[in-house]
DNA sequence: CTACAAGTTAGAGTGCGCTCTAAGTCAAGC
DNA sequence: GCTTGACTTAGAGCGCACTCTAACTTGTAG
């Protein structure tokens, strides 16, 4: 129990952790993104070690660009229990398939601008040559 | 030259060919994304084939989630002639060195998504089983 | 006892990228 | 002549995801 009690954190110190500013963490709690965060006596936030561990995983989830309703949808089933495993399964299987086209397209952009990088690198070297002569 | 004056697009087609709406065409070229359209008699946009490609190749960068001013630079330096081609080479490596990184971010979280998918499918599996006992 | 730092809330403000509105012009069809 | 519809402009409005402000409480150090 002391142990339990030496890894309670402040608000500002899972800031500095998640790179979340404080606004940020209080306005992910009001929106429903974290569930209501433990308190202390004098009313102040105390972070355990897995609320950080669902942070770290909401931040992955918001990098794949889902957005914020959909991570609402997802924490709320999340806090609902057990029963809503299927649902929240489905969701992860449609943004595996997102994830997994958008990462195709976004390689289909990169072949285009590496194409235009090394053609334009071409002109710019032929050009420098024709100023020797 | 009658060859070449078929293949001017109201402001309406070139919407539907891009996928942008006619706002979007306007606003793009308000704010110099787009360089000035030529115009028909009654002073309607008339886009050349030219224009859809270029149009096209901004879509490309806005999909690889660079922001506006960026585009507007590159857009700028472009209008601007080939004396500016090294510092657009600059701008698309850069384009391509942060590509690169975030596809890897991308694919990081798709390991996970795809670890979760698969984990939890699992849990699901289990408890079906359990129910039939 | 006072000052200051760190937290609290509700709610206002910001920046981005569009998206739409209002008021007007112009050409074609009835 | 009148309506319809496709266009024009300047500028207002919107949804998202924060980001900040104002007013307040609480705990610690001098």
């Amino acid at each position: 129990m002391t142990d339990k009690q030496k890894e309670l954190l402040t608000i500002k110190q899972v800031a500095e952790a998640t790179n979340l500013s404080v606004y940020t963490l209080r306005y992910y709690e009001r929106i429903g993104l974290i569930h209501p965060i433990e308190r202390a006596d004098n009313s102040h936030r105390r972070y355990t070690r897995e609320d950080i561990g669902w942070i770290d995983f909401l931040m992955k989830l918001r990098a794949t660009g889902m957005p914020i309703h959909e991570m609402q949808m997802y924490a709320q089933l999340q806090r609902a229990g057990d029963e809503t495993l299927p649902h929240r399964v489905e969701m992860l299987k449609n943004l595996q398939h997102d994830l997994e086209a958008r990462i195709d397209e976004l390689n289909e952009h990169l072949k285009l601008i590496r194409y235009k990088v090394s053609f334009y690198s071409e002109v710019i070297a032929v050009n420098a040559e024709k100023e020797l002569v």
